[in-house]
DNA sequence: ACCTCACATCAAAAACTTTTGATATGTTTC
DNA sequence: GAAACATATCAAAAGTTTTTGATGTGAGGT
């Protein structure tokens, strides 16, 4: 888990954007190329380009550089992480005394 | 499900800002009053009130009026919903052709 | 009724993110 | 090696979010 809420933050700005969730969409039905994605977006090149590294930088993106293309996919990990810290971060702790007071 | 990508996202925006999910850790343990969150957190009274908005209008923190005095706890359900809607957001689909392009 | 307190709202400024078009980098094909 | 292509990077503009301080609103106490 990262340590500070900066890094945590980060990793939900992948989510927060709707062209990202649209990318997301896409590769649900399995790896993609660039030049898919830049189709099915609404993006041009350099801007899918700024996505992508956003999404790669959270992990929740895998790139696979080929020769002249690049194949992106949802990382099962980064999935996993990102659902995992969700939990975390929204889960009861126990209290050791209610806080309360007003 | 929401069903653009915009109302999608919007329930992120809620874990991408390190005071949000600093307020969301001080909710972990138990209902707080604003105040508490006031002195526990880096931001100032209408800066928390920003935040609570977001917190609140995403359905991730219930406000709870009291009197001059608002608590508020995380929820649930906006929890549990925010949990389905990454799992659903990222989960793979059965691909009807691997689009296979390059 | 008036004062005080808690919180919300507003408007302007500051900070940050996204888009856009231009240019750079690296790969393949001839 | 030159041309053609895919992607990355850059810088400026546009758009959005966050912060800040001032003011508004509604509850409770006197």
């Amino acid at each position: 888990m990262p340590t500070s809420y900066e890094e945590k933050a980060r990793v939900f700005k992948a989510f927060c954007d709707p062209n990202r969730l649209r990318i997301l969409e896409l590769l649900r039905g399995g790896e993609k190329c660039a030049c898919v994605l830049l189709e099915q977006s609404d993006l041009g090149q350099s801007g899918l380009s700024y996505h992508m590294k956003i999404l790669t930088e959270t992990g929740i993106v895998i790139g696979r550089p080929e020769g002249k293309w690049t194949h992106y996919s949802i990382s099962e990990e980064g999935r996993a992480y990102a659902i995992a810290l969700l939990k975390e971060l929204t889960r009861p702790v126990e209290a050791r005394e209610e806080n309360s007071c007003c």
